[in-house]
DNA sequence: TTGAGAACTTAACATTTGTCAATGCTAAAT
DNA sequence: ATTTAGCATTGACAAATGTTAAGTTCTCAA
């Protein structure tokens, strides 16, 4: 694997402190590097999401299917973890898919495997809370802005998250994101632009 | 502080597994009990919510103000953790008011010193690790049911999840926490006791 | 007991979003 | 160039929620 793109990730864990020779050696030892093509399912409902994925190309989705349409849960894309965190944190069977939005690179470990470093190094408990800790600000924002913003606002914030969004995904995918359907979307792109 | 309730806690961090003397000493040094009045703040925003409540009776709502309103970001009752996470775990001022809904009785702990005592026993890191876990699936499937469900699916998930919620709050509190007008509520109320 | 204020309900109307259908656009395949 | 399929837009109408206002109930303090 290109040491380039370990450092990526190791810049990650930088908030832990100085790692000794050994503690980055188990570290790098249950790193993987994976290739995932622009399509390709990485896991599918009823599949333990027990691996996490640190994307250095391209992007992924999380999505669910309900009354038979696709309801996008979230969007991943360079330098961010990706998993679904509720299969991996609470070690159960996923209810998502999560697809590849793109061609896509990422280094990846088992839930298991840093569960164990972290066993063995204290250290990386820390690295993994804090780790939780980041997601956990992240969806609650989110959260808060579904809660009660209107649909521009969560528009606008989703667009401030994610700048390069509807370059890169198509807008019915965005509209579910948000919560709507996609002629309200529609709606509100417009009315922006004209108003 | 009575035996009982501090075994109430100490239940909570079984999932370490077996605690040392010495463990256990740390962590119990750290904890306070704190009564709280009906109707009393805890913190308000600008301030740094960088304090646990684990709750042993009554209970507490985070809210904030928008647009001259009090919107209810959550509730918290007996027997679960209590705070503003965001502020909490990013180490930030919070932008809630954190207001008893009851009498309420806690075993409060600092984030600072629950920290210290994690960097001295990494059994620590792990129950915070936990701890972290548990609330982030908890608000991801709030997330998901505000993203997406019609307001009766989350009238009925939030029965479900607190089902004396509305013999305890009133009912405009439980609106603006499920992202809806007090009206709309009272319709869906009815719906349900009519159809 | 009474009165005042808050909370809840209900109804009429406004706004937003959903639904459905038609149209146009774009990109890929032939 | 033509066709095709998927996606985005637009418009008309339906359904849900917001807004406003009125009336009722409830609570609590005097």
């Amino acid at each position: 694997m290109a040491v380039i793109l370990k450092n990526l990730l190791l810049n990650r864990i930088k908030p832990l402190g100085k790692l000794s020779q050994e503690e980055e050696e188990a570290f790098l030892g249950i790193l993987s590097e994976e290739s995932i093509g622009k399509g390709d399912l990485i896991f599918r409902p009823g599949k333990m999401a027990n691996k996490m994925y640190f994307l250095l190309k391209g992007g992924l989705r999380s999505y669910y299917i309900k009354n038979g349409e696709e309801i996008t849960d979230y969007f991943f894309f360079e330098e961010s973890f990706a998993t679904d965190y509720v299969s991996y944190f609470g070690d159960k069977p996923t209810e998502f898919y999560l697809e590849a939005l793109e061609d896509t690179l990422a280094i990846t470990y088992d839930r298991a495997e840093i569960c164990k470093v972290a066993e063995n190094y204290p250290r990386f408990q820390k690295f993994l809370r804090i780790h939780s800790e980041m997601a956990f600000i992240e969806i609650e924002q989110r959260m808060r802005i579904l809660q009660n913003e209107t649909l521009e606002t969560k528009f606008q914030y989703t667009l401030s998250q994610f700048p390069y969004l509807f370059q890169r995904v198509p807008q019915h995918q965005i509209a579910s994101y948000l919560g709507v359907k996609p002629e309200s979307l529609s709606r509100i792109k417009q009315k922006k632009t004209t108003g």
